[in-house]
DNA sequence: CTGGATATTTACAACGTTATACAGGCACGT
DNA sequence: ACGTGCCTGTATAACGTTGTAAATATCCAG
């Protein structure tokens, strides 16, 4: 049987609330008493019941993350840095996916899913502004990725717009001058549709064609849906000189087409990325990639929630990260080595 | 504030019990007097509480899984089968990485990071069988990988020394006659062993040489250090013609070394992988590997801590997993279509 | 020594749930 | 009419912890 602070109290004579003093280091506890107790935790192996602990102070200890998808090294990399993050305030995470699905969102930020948590982070990408409306948790909530949202919620992302901007802006300064983007997702997407936004801003500062024949729809964001993408755009005819890929697997889906028709990356078709997950080093050719720094967005993320769970309210924030474009092979060629642009 | 039990029950205008049995579906309850309950609890939006019920039943309702990382996508795809199955027994899942560490896959095994949980399954990496002797928790642990131990819990793994065999079976059917070995980890790690003793076996019984100047230890898992565990085979002077490596990762980081070298795949040095994650089907040259079921890992070992935490104690069990051999280009060459031998 | 302040310890009541044991009510066979 | 047994619903006591307030021990100045 497990052993509880009324045994430890029974071993050492003394009252439950002294050994439950001790265990919560309480201040008013002389050394003497302190020691006794603790020798007869020790003896005993006790271990404090955390459900019972719960119950009395509506802690858990435990917050959610729900991810779209673990499957892509991106989230599963945010993951570990969540996890570590919460680990540094005594917290631990419960893991949940969505696909993605607008429905299984709105379930998760209603707080349906996982029941048993002080605060959530969810990474969004279906779901609406009025899904939150009427979220009757009062577990905070703090969203991944940029939202035009007017609600009360902490936002922590990196600036889509400019961090696309500056992608495409390296295609030009390479002299690429038909940019296609790949990956602006079928539905809604809002993430999607902020880099499709400074796609088409940069190429028209560029006075270059940004049409819709250079966007390239896809139903998913994994490896084969840029594998597809690519394959609809070349059957179509174009012979783009540079693709900017919604995300780094489609990039290498994407690549992996272009090898297979014999184009050359970067000599015929130069490839930028985003996210900048480890297997972009490691291709054959190395892939330029937008680099969020998934560190400081998992710690942001953590501190965020935390706060908002001190009982204050701060007022909701939008919080921005940094990031890097990170130059390789897939733009510069082999002659190039690694260099990072500064955000 | 929160609703509770109570709060129903004077709505209601019945005890506490009542409304209790009505939430648990208990059968004896009239059917006029569940629908009058009913009608309060969706009045009121009532919600059990969670820690009250697992403080008073001693289940909470979630187990945990502990991994090596999460950046290795045969993890995350693991970890997201293991939810699944453990959502379809309205389980809920909190993740954990250890990164292979025996300390903290000790820390893990003993239950103190994560201790509300119901149950533990856990994919050691270094973790001796002495760690696990004095395991004071009651909570079930279910491990995942093959071990020699001889103790009271649940396995759930592929057979990784035929898994081996038929890899390295599969170099030597093409011809191949000088096959090494990438990611026999330093220190300990008995998954490594069990593929280094397959692939030891394989060629020992076809005559050819298996020393140990084909064999290249590592420090961890990933694509750097099959990287450079590719260059020091290189450095070392030989030129095998054949690579098997631990995983898919370290496949696909030592084919990169081969490129840069200018060496062809499969024509130079053919490659085999371990785990088939996605990323492997989507390079210059697709990788051939062995597939283990993720989805029937997840699912057994979902199965396995349920069924001990039932009450029965069944007899520790040794759960065998499949696994097939993907051939593809990385062994066949573009000219070989993708075909899976069946375990 | 004593009174009063301060430090330490204790008793008790929650937190929200479910298990147990029991009280009525009703149907049925005798 | 009377036990017998089943069906419903209820009161109460846990589960293990911590906050509150009260009780006791200790200390110090006068």
């Amino acid at each position: 049987m497990r052993v509880s602070l009324k045994d430890v109290a029974a071993h050492a004579g003394v009252s439950i609330k002294t050994v439950s003093n001790v265990v919560n280091n309480y201040q008013h506890v002389t050394p003497a008493m302190r020691e006794r107790v603790q020798r007869s935790i020790d003896a005993l192996g006790y271990r404090p019941n955390l459900a019972a602990r719960h119950l009395r102070k509506g802690r858990t200890g435990i917050i959610a993350l729900a991810l779209p998808e673990l499957g892509n090294p991106y989230f599963a990399e945010l993951a570990a840095a969540v996890i570590d993050a919460a680990a540094a305030h005594d917290y631990i995470v419960l893991l949940d996916h969505t696909g993605g699905h607008r429905e299984q969102e709105v379930l998760v930020s209603q707080g349906f899913r996982a029941r048993v948590i002080d605060g959530l982070i969810l990474s969004p990408i279906e779901l609406e502004q009025e899904d939150l409306l009427d979220r009757a948790e009062n577990v905070p909530l703090v969203l991944l990725g940029e939202r035009d949202y007017e609600l009360p919620y902490d936002h922590i992302a990196i600036d889509n717009v400019a961090a696309a901007r500056a992608a495409v802006r390296h295609l030009l300064d390479l002299g690429r001058r038909e940019v296609a983007f790949i990956g602006a997702r079928r539905g809604r997407s809002e993430t999607a549709q902020l880099r499709v936004r400074g796609w088409r801003e940069e190429l028209t500062a560029a006075g270059l064609p940004a049409d819709d024949g250079l966007v390239a729809a896809t139903e998913g964001w994994g490896h084969a849906d840029g594998a597809a993408a690519m394959t609809r755009i070349l059957d179509s005819g174009r012979r783009p000189d540079a693709i900017f890929a919604y995300n780094d697997l489609m990039a290498i889906g994407a690549m992996r087409v272009l090898y297979e028709r014999g184009l050359r990356v970067p000599e015929d078709t130069a490839v930028v990325g985003f996210d900048d997950v480890v297997e972009g080093r490691f291709g054959a050719v190395t892939l330029t990639s937008v680099s969020p720094d998934k560190e400081a967005i998992g710690r942001l993320a953590v501190e965020s929630v935390l706060a908002r769970l001190g009982g204050e309210a701060p007022e909701p924030r939008r919080v921005w990260a940094d990031y890097r474009l990170v130059a390789r092979e897939s733009t510069l060629g082999r002659a190039g080595r690694e260099g990072g642009a500064e955000n």
